[in-house]
Formats: structure tokens, sequence, C-alpha cells
DNA sequence: ACTAGACAAACGAACGTTCGTTGGTTTAAT
DNA sequence: ATTAAACCAACGAACGTTCGTTTGTCTAGT
């Protein structure tokens, strides 16, 4: 067997991992090390502190969403096609990194203060993305003329947000298929 | 000050607080027992283990949901009004119990692996309401022929069991307003 | 081609602290 | 007088982290 030795992306992936799983205060340094074949204390080698791990765990998830919403607002189109340019996208940052985004959205408020407030300003600049394209869609008239962009945003992307707790990418339901229903239900409910 | 001392319930409804706010393995029986104004090892007049406290939290919130769904499968009325009735009922479970909903929606997973599957049972058992309720619209031509059940009813959830993170009672949305944006979202979408 | 130096990665022992928990004793209400 | 509630001291284990040392791999200078 080829054993190559670890870097700290390496670190920081596996910390994504158990964090996801485990949660961080349920996610010991010790543990972590074992993830990678190595002791705890060896990870200190790489990383400063078990906060700055889940500092870069969750700056990576920040950086991921808002890139992703950056490309589907510059996309051309109508407000349903640039709604669901925006649900693809994070749908896309969801399946392909898994374990960053479940970091991102459950375990940012361990953070401590200052990055803590970094990361919710980041998520708010994500959701304005949402109200932003559902104003449009308001205003151009395709959609409900009594929407309130800034709820109809929650409502999207508490669905969204919601994936990492049920999608299993090797079920039924396909990566399009599940981008379809999605801006389905966001844009026609049940009727 | 009038001091009373206090019960295994008193101890049961801190935990709940400091679990929804800093997680379970973010609590210590130290911090738990300063909250109730005890020192940590005075909290094992009344509770077992620490396990133990999350089990009873977990488990109460697990009976909340479930015999909110009860009632509102056993209303009477068509498929829009018993979601409608279904979305309410969700609603005051959280709003009048929110440290305990919290709890049980971010924390089961911390849970030994039997208790653990017992709140999973009930889960599901709880997400069943919603599809078997979408079934019957489905069935009877209140909602759309193609809707899939399973998947409309987890889109329902996703919504429903974020409002923890973002739902503030003292705002502009009062608790019928919320129930009402709610329901015509499920129903009708953006348009 | 050979070797000495530099350097990052990992080890292993130990640190001070905090953890969940126990057992024995005191307090205060019934 | 009984008893539940709380205190207090202490336990062993685990925690995050530090430190000095060892390992292996590149890099320069001969």
């Amino acid at each position: 067997m080829v054993t190559t030795r670890n870097t700290r992306g390496d670190v920081v992936r596996a910390a994504g991992k158990l964090f996801a799983e485990k949660g961080y205060h349920g996610t010991s340094m010790r543990d972590l090390g074992k993830e990678l074949g190595l002791l705890g204390s060896s990870l200190y080698s790489h990383v400063d502190s078990k906060q700055d791990l889940l500092v870069s765990v969750v700056e990576e998830g920040a950086t991921l969403f808002e890139s992703s919403a950056r490309a589907a607002l510059e996309a051309p189109g109508g407000p349903e096609l640039r709604l669901q340019a925006l649900i693809a996208g994070h749908v896309d940052v969801v399946l392909d990194n898994m374990d960053v985004s479940r970091t991102f959205l459950n375990e940012a408020r361990m953070l401590d203060h200052s990055h803590r407030s970094r990361v919710l300003e980041a998520r708010d600049h994500y959701e304005a993305a949402f109200r932003e394209i559902i104003g449009e869609g308001v205003a151009a008239g395709a959609f409900r003329s009594d929407a309130d962009p800034k709820l109809e945003a929650i409502f999207i992307l508490s669905i969204l947000n919601s994936l990492e707790r049920w999608y299993q990418p090797t079920g039924l339901l396909d990566r399009g298929g599940l981008v379809d229903r999605l801006t389905g239900f966001a844009m026609h409910g049940l009727t």
C-alpha cells in the first residue's frame, strides 16, 4: 500500500466529514487524527487550533454558496429561469460538497463571535440573491403580486438547506429530477 | 426572593433550553447546574445520566408532534383544510415548545442507537400524516395529479422544521399570518 | 554521485483543564 | 422523624494543546 503524507487540505477535508457527522463538539482532535491515521497531536503540524479547522470548513462553505449565487445572478433569462438557475446551483454545491455544506449549515453557530458574524453576513448576502430574483418576478408579473420576497426566499431556502437531511444520491431521484421537482414546487406548490 | 426547590421537570426544561442553544455536546452538566443555580453534581438527584436528559427532551418532542398529527388527521374537512390543520398544529408545537422542538430536530442524532431508531420511527410516522393527506388531495383532484406525496411532504416539512432557525414571535408576522403564508406557499408556490 | 543541511510531518509523553459521575454529608420541608 | 434535594470533595477519563524528538524527503554544495 502506498501511503502519502497528509496536507492541510486533507485535514480540513476530514474535519468537514467528522463535523458533519458528529458535530463540532462531538468530534475530538484524537477522533480526527484517527480518521487520517494520525495522532491527535500531529494535526497541529497543519493547524493552529480546532476552532481554526471549523473556520476553514465554514469559510469554504460560504465561498461556495456565494460564488454559486453570483453565477446564477449573472445568467440571462427571465425570473423563472434565473430562479431555477439559483436552485440548480444550490443543489450542485450541496451534492458536490455534502460535508462542507452540512458543517456550514449546522455548525457555524459554534464559531466564536467575530467569525460567526462574518458567516451570518455571507448567509444574508446569499439569501438576498433569492429575494432579488423573486422581487424581479413579482415586478414583472411572473409571480403572484402579493408574494413577499423576503418570506418566500426563506421558504425556498428552508427546503434547499434541508436537502442534506434526506437526499440520497443513490436513490431513485437523480440530480436533474430533483431540481425540476424543487423548481416546480417553488413555482406552483401542490396545485 | 422566594426560591423554591427544583423538580425533575425543571431540570429537563433547562436541559431543553441549553441543548437547543449550544447543542448536546456543547452543554456540560455544570453548565446545566448553573442554569438552575445548582452544582452539576446536584442534578443527579433528579436524573440518571446526561443521556437520560436528552432522551427525556427528545421523547417529549416526539410526543408533541405525534399528538398534533393525530388531532389534525381526525379533524373534518377536505384535503386543503386538513393540510392547513396539520401545518397550524406544527406551528403551535414549535412556537409553544421552541426549546424542545429545536432539541428534537437537531440533537436527536446524538442519542445512542436504540433510542435514536425509536425517534426515527416516530418522525417517519409523523411524516406519514403529511403523505396521507397529500395523497388524499391528489386522489380527490384537489392537488396536482403528478404530485408525489412523499416528496411534497418532505418539502413542506423542510419549511416547517426550519421555523426555529428564523421565526421571531416578536416580529411583524404573527402566528395566524405565518400559518396562512405557509399554507399558501404549500398550495400555490410563487404563482 | 554523494552527502550534509534544511524542513515539514508525525510521534509520544505530558500539561492543565474539564468532563460525566459517585459517595457521603448537610439542609430544609413535610 | 423521615425524606428528597442539594452540597462538597473526589474519581478516572477525556479534552485541547504544547513540547522536544524522530522520521523521511527534498535541495545544495562538493
